[in-house]
DNA sequence: GTCGCAGTTTGCTCTGGCGCAAACAGCACG
DNA sequence: CGTGCTGTTTGCGCCAGAGCAAACTGCGAC
């Protein structure tokens, strides 16, 4: 199956390619569907393969020994991901799980040297990729270490819906389907917590939940819980 | 000033490279003394330059706006830091300090892509170290997630010594100077938690404590306490 | 030596948020 | 159009660990 060249246009991996370049970097790559919480790759499996999202939501999960599992984050459409490859990994760190059905293109990692010596952007945004993940994961880690559950829970939801928000009349809503679990698992909470908690903030009129959906009414309001720490 | 080739000779990151090879890698870099807790880099000012350490121990801090400390890792002998560059930043993300008096390599930003395509070693050394530090910090926030404070410490105790450990007879000592609240700020706790933590330890035989100095005394036991989650 | 400071220890109190439990409500399925 | 499942809400009790306070101690400077 031949792919088309307008799918990866315009894609900041692929800036600054003219025509016969997408085609050639396309020659390799496999298009492919994801239905619903299928999994794009296993944690832990050996990392035979690089991929793009082309359309779709995926969540990028860790599980622990123990069965403990952690959202590392959700990638959104034009996104790498399980660039294992390019860190010289050769086992995927975490599982990738489509949120809702998924259009994925994926390249054999035999491809990478290829791709990266003919097409310079695409190293580029590979490394920055890793590199403002790597900076997001650190970030997190402080907030998690500073910060009270509701600050960080009201900054996930803010990051979640600047990245995936789609404007509505009600206000902004996350564009894919996600529990208080999953809400819990990125914030390092509780279930229970994340529900009280979005509970006392709908009475607030600050969002507005749903069954596996949370639409964000007043953005501000929830920005000013974010930021107003108590501890010193 | 020119420099061994010695100094770096057998690093990773430079790897396979012959005498010749060597003395240009270094005919670009400067190599300066660092006395003890003074700043190699300060976060958020513009990356000029990246580095490698030659001797001594570097502590990777992050401050947030309202002045909180989290000490995101330290780096040991023979490893590069600052290397904002790989990432396509412009900015450090975090400060670091020198934890004893440091010897450090360093190459101004322009140098990178010489060296990357130069020293094939050298560009693969440095995307597996970031993608290690990204898996590490990713591992970081899942303990934070699912440990409670006492695993949390053990791990991070057992990572230093392995890191960076010094056999004495007593048992492998850290060996560099390490507050109890160094230890807080790399697990997310406070200074008291630590320092009673710790306490409790020595009177189990596990560690040995001292102003500004751990010994691990019984590494397996101290498995042991990191192990035993209580959470199911 | 002794002074002062930075780092450490320890006691006490208080509370955020977790664990447990139970009831409830959409949604998919037959 | 029930029936079951999965996700959500809410109440209650408890406790790990933070915050506060105060005393202690090794070490370097003078």
């Amino acid at each position: 199956m031949t792919l088309d060249r307008s799918l990866i246009a315009g894609l900041p991996a692929f800036a600054g390619l003219d025509g016969p370049g997408l085609d050639a970097a396309l020659a390799r790559a496999r298009s492919s569907r994801f239905p619903k919480d299928s999994e794009v790759f296993s944690q832990g499996t050996e990392a035979a393969s690089f991929f793009l999202l082309l359309a779709g939501h995926i969540r990028v999960v860790r599980t622990s020994p123990e069965g403990h599992q952690v959202i590392a984050r959700y990638i959104n459409e034009g996104e790498l991901f399980g660039i294992a490859v390019a860190m010289g990994r050769n086992t995927y760190p975490a599982s990738a799980v489509a949120a809702v059905d998924c259009v994925v293109l994926t390249w054999p990692n035999a491809a990478w040297p290829d791709l990266q010596a003919s097409v310079p952007s695409f190293a580029t945004n590979a490394y920055q990729t890793i590199g403002s993940r790597l900076q997001e994961t650190q970030a997190q880690v402080m907030e998690m270490s500073t910060q009270q559950v509701e600050q960080r829970i009201a900054h996930a939801l803010l990051r979640i819906v600047s990245q995936s928000g789609r404007k509505t009349e009600q206000g902004i809503e996350i564009d894919f389907p996600i529990t208080r679990q999953d809400i819990a698992e990125m914030t390092g909470t509780t279930l229970h917590t994340v529900s009280r908690l979005l509970s006392a903030w709908e009475d607030e009129g600050l969002v507005k939940g749903g069954r596996q959906r949370v639409v964000v009414t007043n953005p501000h309001g929830l920005m000013v819980v974010a930021e107003n720490r108590r501890r010193k």
